[in-house]
Parts: C-alpha cells; sequence; structure tokens
RNA sequence: GGCCCCAUCGUCUAGAGGCCCAGGACACGGCCCUCUCAAGGCUGAAACACGGGUUCGAAUCCCGUUGGGGCCA
C-alpha cells in the first residue's frame, strides 16, 4: 500500500466554497474513492488578512453537503497552513543549508523598476541574480535554480508542458518578514503530507514548473500533476458573483439536490458517452482524471436545475419528504407529518426543479387560498360556477370512501348529467380549492386535503360568489 | 507586455484519420397525449473559429492567424 492514491483539495477561506473549487473538490474525491485512497482536506489561511473562522465553517458545510467526504483534515490538528509554520521555516533552513537557496536584501523599489524596465523591452521580468553569491545572512529566502534548460510538468490532463528556465526566476520561498510565501507552503505541504496526485485548478499551471524546481532542491519525488479547467460565467469570463450564484450554498438554499450539484459538477469538463445521469456510484465507477476536458466550461444553471428535476422525480416521497419539510417552514408554512407529506410530494416532485419550487406549486396543500387568480375567477366563480360547487359538495359530502377514483367518478357522473366537459369542473375545482388554474391531478389534489378541507374550501369560494353578486 | 493553456450546435459534450454532408443532452419551436400544469412520446431548427499544409482521405495530425482564459501582479 506504499503507492496508495492520496489527493487533497486546498481551499483558501476567504469566501464561500465557489462552484469551480467544488468542482475540483468533487474529482479529488472521485480520484480517491475510485482508486480507495485517501483524500485530504487542508486550509490554506495562510492570508491571515482574509480568511476567517465563518468561511472555514462554511467551506466544511459546503463539502458536507456535497457528501465529499474526507479521510484526513479539520477538525484534526496540523491541516491548517497557520499550524504549520515550523515545518516551512525548518524546509527554509535546510534549503538554505544545502545551497539551494540564499539570502536576497534588494529593496522592493528597485525590483519594481527592473520589473518595469523588462516590461518596456516586451520581456518577461526576471529577478537579476544580484544576491545570488553574495552570502547574506537575512533577507528574503530565495530558491536557486538553474539558469538554463527547461522544466516540463507532465502534466495529466494536459500532457507534457514545457517551460524555459530563461523565463523562470529566482523566486521568493521566504519573505523578509518571515513569512512564507504561497508557492512554498504548497510544495511543504503537499510533500509532507504525501500527496500523490495534484489535482487543481488550471490557474495554477503557470505555477508548477516553479514548484518542481523547489520540489528537486529539496530532493523529493515529484507528484502526479493534473490541472482542470475553469468554469466561466454566460459571457466566457471567469465565473464571478456578477453572473449571479457561484457558491455551492446559494444552490443549496435554492433547493437544488446535492446529488444534481454532483452530477452536474462532474459533467462539466468530463463525459462517459451520452450518460447524463450519474449516481454517485456511477461516478466513482466510471470516473478517471485522464477523461477530463481541457478547456474551460460555461456555467449553466438551467442545465443544473434540469438535473436536479431528474433527481427529485427518481426520489420516492419518503425519501424527499425530510428535504422538503425545512423549505415549507422557510416558506412559512407548517408542513404535516412525513407520511402525508411523502404522499404529497409524491404530486409535486414531476412539477418542480427545486425544492423551492416545489413548496411554492403545492403551497395550497400547506394553506389555504388567499385569493383565486382574478382572470380565472372570472370565468368559474360565476353565479353558474356556485351552483355547480352546491353540487359537487353534496356529492362529495356523500361519497363512502375517500380516494381519488371515488373522486373522480363523482365529476365523471356530473360531466355527464350536466352535459359539460369534464374540464370545466376540474377547473372550476382547482380554482376554488388551490387559488390557481395548474396543480396536479385534481382528484389526487382533493383526496391529499380531505373531505372536510375540500367542502371548507369550496364552501369559501362559492361565498366569495355570493358576496360578488352581492356587491 | 512576456510566458502558459484552450478552441465541435446558444450551452455541456461524443468524436482519439475513413463508421461524421458530425451523435447525445439542456434550452428553443411544432405535433401527440391530457381535467390544468407538468411529465412522457414523436419531431424541427442549430456547430467542426479562420487560413495554410500533411494525407488517397482531416472535426481528428502540423504551422500560422484570430478569439478566449490563466500566471507574472
Amino acid at each position: 500500500m506504499a503507492d496508495a492514491v492520496r489527493v487533497r483539495f486546498a481551499p483558501s477561506p476567504t469566501g464561500h466554497l465557489h462552484v469551480g473549487s467544488a468542482r475540483t473538490a468533487l474529482f479529488n474525491w472521485l480520484y480517491a474513492r475510485h482508486h480507495r485512497g485517501s483524500f485530504i482536506l487542508r486550509i490554506e489561511d495562510t492570508d491571515r488578512s482574509r480568511s476567517t473562522e465563518e468561511n472555514i465553517g462554511s467551506i466544511v458545510e459546503a463539502l458536507e453537503w456535497l457528501g465529499l467526504d474526507w479521510d484526513e483534515g479539520p477538525p484534526a490538528a496540523g491541516y491548517r497552513q497557520t499550524e504549520r509554520f515550523d515545518i516551512y521555516r525548518a524546509h527554509a533552513a535546510r534549503l538554505l543549508a544545502a545551497g539551494r537557496a540564499y539570502y536576497c536584501d534588494c529593496p522592493r523599489e528597485q525590483l519594481e523598476r527592473e520589473r518595469q524596465a523588462a516590461q518596456a523591452r516586451k520581456e518577461t521580468f526576471r529577478y537579476s541574480g544580484r544576491c545570488r553569491d553574495r552570502g547574506l545572512a537575512a533577507g528574503a529566502l530565495r530558491l536557486r535554480i538553474p539558469q538554463e534548460g527547461a522544466t516540463v510538468v507532465d502534466d495529466l490532463v494536459h500532457g507534457p508542458v514545457t517551460f524555459e528556465h530563461a523565463q523562470l526566476d529566482d523566486w521568493i520561498l521566504v519573505r523578509t518578514d518571515g513569512t512564507p510565501t504561497y508557492n512554498f507552503c504548497v510544495v511543504v505541504d503537499d510533500v509532507t503530507m504525501r500527496i500523490t496526485h495534484v489535482i487543481r485548478g488550471d490557474d495554477h499551471l503557470s505555477n508548477t514548473p516553479k514548484q518542481i524546481l523547489c520540489y528537486e532542491a529539496l530532493g523529493y519525488p515529484l507528484p502526479e500533476m493534473a490541472h482542470v479547467s475553469m468554469i466561466l460565467g454566460a459571457d466566457r469570463s471567469r465565473l464571478s458573483k456578477r453572473h449571479g450564484a457561484t457558491s455551492v450554498q446559494a444552490f443549496r438554499d435554492r433547493g437544488i439536490l446535492p446529488d444534481a450539484m454532483v452530477n452536474y459538477l462532474a459533467r462539466l469538463g468530463w463525459a462517459h458517452g451520452d450518460q447524463e445521469i450519474f449516481t454517485r456510484a456511477d461516478l466513482v465507477e466510471l470516473f478517471d482524471i485522464k477523461d477530463v476536458a481541457t478547456s474551460a466550461a460555461v456555467f449553466d444553471e438551467t442545465k443544473l436545475e434540469w438535473l436536479s428535476h431528474e433527481f427529485l422525480k427518481r426520489l420516492p416521497g419518503e425519501a424527499l419528504a425530510p428535504l422538503v419539510r425545512p423549505f415549507v417552514g422557510a416558506a412559512g408554512l407548517a408542513a404535516p407529518d412525513d407520511g402525508r407529506l411523502a404522499r404529497i410530494v409524491d404530486t409535486l416532485k414531476e412539477r418542480a426543479k427545486t425544492l423551492v419550487e416545489l413548496v411554492q406549486v403545492g403551497r395550497f396543500y400547506f394553506a389555504r387560498p388567499a385569493s383565486w387568480e382574478p382572470a380565472a375567477a372570472r370565468t368559474y366563480l360565476t353565479p353558474e360556477g356556485a351552483v355547480r360547487v352546491v353540487l359537487l359538495a353534496e356529492r362529495l359530502g356523500a361519497l363512502a370512501a375517500w380516494d381519488a377514483a371515488a373522486i373522480e367518478g363523482v365529476y365523471r357522473a356530473l360531466t355527464a348529467e350536466l352535459g359539460v366537459k369534464l374540464v370545466e369542473l376540474a377547473q372550476l375545482t382547482r380554482l376554488a380549492v388551490t387559488g390557481g388554474t395548474a396543480s396536479p391531478p385534481i382528484f389526487e389534489v382533493l383526496a391529499l386535503l380531505g373531505r372536510d378541507e375540500t367542502l371548507a374550501r369550496l364552501q369559501a369560494a362559492r361565498a366569495r360568489v355570493l358576496a360578488e353578486g352581492a356587491a
């Protein structure tokens, strides 16, 4: 088991979990689960000014919601960079002692001038190397990199990518104030956590040769590298807040099912033939990082919602009821017991793409209509409609068994007697009972509402007609 | 600005030289079903960024252009 797969997800807690990061986390998780390896969570909180406890909690919560469980990481100690400064310091000292790193005291302003001069000459800025052989005892610690040759990143998704050393420079490992830089921390962390496969965003590809040089200076073997593309907004620019929802919890709050979110994220840049719907088990079995696409993908909320709808339809009411309950409460409504809620949800699930929408379209199950849709009311809540309501109420009141089939019988019979189409009575009833013109099959609705509630609502609708007539 | 990455329908993608005058899915249009809305079935419109090569043959390989993204900040 010496070569067991160990992967990590290393977010910076500077905000909520972004969907792009979530996809990176998912790919790591899938890779770990597929290979029966370990998935490690590491918090990259060296940027103390922007890292907060709240954000860590939020990220953890989002990962849990997605069902991406980690084998190592918080709350255990030692998985936050701020707890690991001694480790970075020790590695820096080793590099210094071995002559693979050196101190530099070039003033910031001078470096800035050089940078601008380089840009004016249309060249890549490289540190001049002035302090390379000065044997300084303090300052910023720089990595001594080879002057010539090239480093090639053998990327699992991109293939070999070559970087000329002439384009790289002796980058800073530890700043003058003693704080280690991001690239250095990452290398030390990945090495000490024995990460075998670094799966991360494309935006780090350019940093990779610098990191590889650091691995070599440290004398550590290289992990496999895999850089996955970024997620873009509809205008093909990096997905950001101005594109709308970008955090995982925004979709949770909207009532997207977590399995749908996982399915959608997996399909962004990855495919398995024509298959669109994947269970978690499918993904674990079929996913391979090598099959991930190289190009960036546009985030499409519409397709996400379609997937959520697909998962909603497939879930039995009993499984859905506990998921729906909090959304009923959030809408300011009271939900019945699980058994009844399950049956209600079964009539609603193919009519909603999200849990929020499901509660919206099924609102009448939890509360009497506060009003009746005006246009439909003009058509149905008429004196003639009131007469029909009375007839319906009488017969429904006399029904021996209260179930959808028996209720339908009443409607069929009355339809024949009155010489009207079923749609007339159905819509009349629907409007009276739900307040609107769209709902699950009306006989099922009445069956679920119960006889007393049905009759009460019919009566209320009739009362409205009478009140209108009097006015 | 330099370096790096990327480029098939509006979007996600299948496609690893002939199976492709390009397949699936979302969204969109039409028809059917129907107590409404959905769901479902059938169906329509919709793409290989451009230009050069290589090859008997290219969406697939190579070069360039353009466009987008990233890193250096």
